[in-house]
DNA sequence: CTGAAAGCGCTTACAG
DNA sequence: CTGAAAGCGCTTACAG
């Protein structure tokens, strides 16, 4: 491989001067610049990134700290870290993926390496372990998530109470009174999961102030699980006929269930929901929703990290997207 | 941050035997060495990985090329991310992503950078363009798929025609006479996709073989026209009660099928299938199946390529992991 | 067994 | 506008 010096005497030139083209930093004479630019060419010469990294402290990478919960659904993952590369690429950044079991150690580790310029928390709870070794070494970062408390980190993630109130505002416009509230499994509230209880407090909210009666109903971990609660649910006479979903499980699940039990959306059942573009562009889901927009949180979360390697004594910001009803007949109006 | 020469300063050595302790390749006195480990708990040392990187001329870091056809489908891909971040974080390698559209120029790019010391290419077709920057510089790879010439590059994949002899032979043995063949879309095989087209050509051999008549149900893309493709076939008299998938689209979709025509697993239909393990986490997939086993492909890609790093000459290898039938009864004995 | 020196391939003040 | 020099934080022959 060509090096730095290569060039430079390709070009008959110093290497500073090489380096003043290749970062642009210095006006070099358009001559100079012509005769180094085809030595570069000629030489099929690239900077070798670690050299550049090691002298100027920047390693032009974002770290990704993946974390899992069972409870959770996974289809969506990938999605979401296609989009951070993407968006990190378009900033000159590349993508670290990082998924050890216990993420506050590969936090730690990463950082003291200094093996990237900055971290992307996905998935953040209250209370998460990660946020610590951040904000003690104040290291660049933004949380998914939207925690009560995020210790000075920056943070973005889908506004999940505008997504609830949307929801259940468009129940209420139909006329509807009341509906099941299919929940995620009550671990996951209990784990501290933002979205799951800011979705959850705005609909109680705000379907108490629309006069729309909620009643929960959990569905547990896994398939089997998942599609006996669901069957128990729809047939239990009891309970009302329009679902306001908000598990991807749950989502995934139901079309099976309305299989089983041969009902009919919006005829026999009234459906809203809250998931993933993943699922609606994998399977026929004509249930109104709201997506959960991964490029849109990706491409922000980005902008704000460098945004913070730029400017790291700046104050802390929160970002939260907007969600988009996306409208599917699945609701029909009630007198 | 601390550097080495804080670390020597602090234990009163040279710089140099810190390095020994650091890179544990040399012998140091079980006094200084103690010493030493002292400073660097004291100042909470870490190697800056890229410095190392520079002297070492290794990175510690592999890039995945992530590939997409939209014929695919792609809850599984997460699932393979994580596999090959957890399997090369194992053996001290951390992993970038590499999401650009153009693949082959990622590639280039990755490589005159010197920003990682391998590649795995994921999803890798016949005459795929990414192989080409590879081959040409020599550089270490491991392809995930198994094309045709794989032109001098080391390859795994699933033996892809073992588990379509497994799924064959399961039918066959029951005594099955025919069967509908449901496939991928037909671009896939066009676009050379090598999974699809060993599977096809090995069921089509063994079913020969076995006596087994394939009828072949070609699905379309897109979740509207797999469902309008598997109800019609479903609703011919003509065609057998039998099927054998390969296209993880259409085996989601089977249980919505069956729902809406009122078929029942394994009264009225015989199913089995090869489909990804995700897929049969996430639903109640009661089919026999194949798996496609991400996680032991990850394992033998990374520990092909370590190897490749440290054997840059030796002859290039092709694995293929065994695959397994999971037997679930969707399968009915015929006489 | 330990240390001084050179080198990895860049960038960046600082002179000129 | 261009170049010589120092430095980023390591590792690795090579002496001693």
């Amino acid at each position: 491989m060509a090096t730095i010096g290569d060039v430079a005497r390709e070009a008959g030139v110093s290497r500073s001067t090489v380096s003043s083209v290749l970062t642009g930093r210095k006006f070099v004479t358009p001559e100079t610049r012509a005769r180094i630019e085809a030595a570069i060419a000629k030489l099929e010469y690239s900077v070798n990134s670690g050299a550049r990294a090691l002298a100027t402290s920047r390693t032009m990478t974002f770290g990704v700290v993946v974390r899992f919960h069972e409870a959770e659904f996974s289809p969506a993952l990938a999605t979401y870290l296609v989009a951070f590369s993407d968006a990190a690429r378009a900033r000159g950044y590349a993508v670290m993926l990082l998924t050890e079991p216990d993420g506050a150690e590969a936090v730690r580790r990463v950082i003291a390496a200094r093996q990237v310029d900055g971290l992307i928390l996905l998935n953040v709870l209250d209370g998460d372990p990660r946020l610590e070794p951040i904000s003690r070494s104040g290291y660049p970062a933004v949380l998914v998530g939207n925690p009560e408390d995020p210790r000075g980190i920056d943070a973005v993630d889908l506004d999940f109470a505008a997504a609830a109130n949307l929801l259940v505002d468009h129940l209420a416009d139909a006329g509807h009174r009341d509906a099941m509230f299919v929940r995620w499994p009550e671990e996951l509230y209990e784990s501290g999961s933002t979205y799951a209880t800011r979705f959850e407090r705005a609909a109680l909210r705000r379907a108490a102030d629309r006069g729309l009666r909620l009643v929960p109903v959990p569905v547990p971990v896994g398939p089997e699980q998942v599609r006996a609660t669901l069957r128990t649910a729809l047939q239990d006479p009891a309970l009302p006929r329009t679902l306001l979903i908000h598990n991807d499980a749950a989502v995934a699940m139901l079309p099976f269930v309305l299989g089983d039990l041969r009902l009919e959306v919006p005829a026999d059942l009234n459906v809203v929901s809250l998931h993933s573009a993943e699922l609606a562009r994998l399977y026929v889901l004509s249930f109104s929703a709201v997506e959960s927009r991964p490029e849109a949180v990706a491409e922000a979360a980005v902008e704000m990290l460098c945004d913070r390697v730029a400017h790291p004594q700046a104050p802390a910001r929160k970002r939260l997207i907007e969600p988009r009803l996306d409208q599917r007949s699945s609701v029909q109006a009630r007198p």
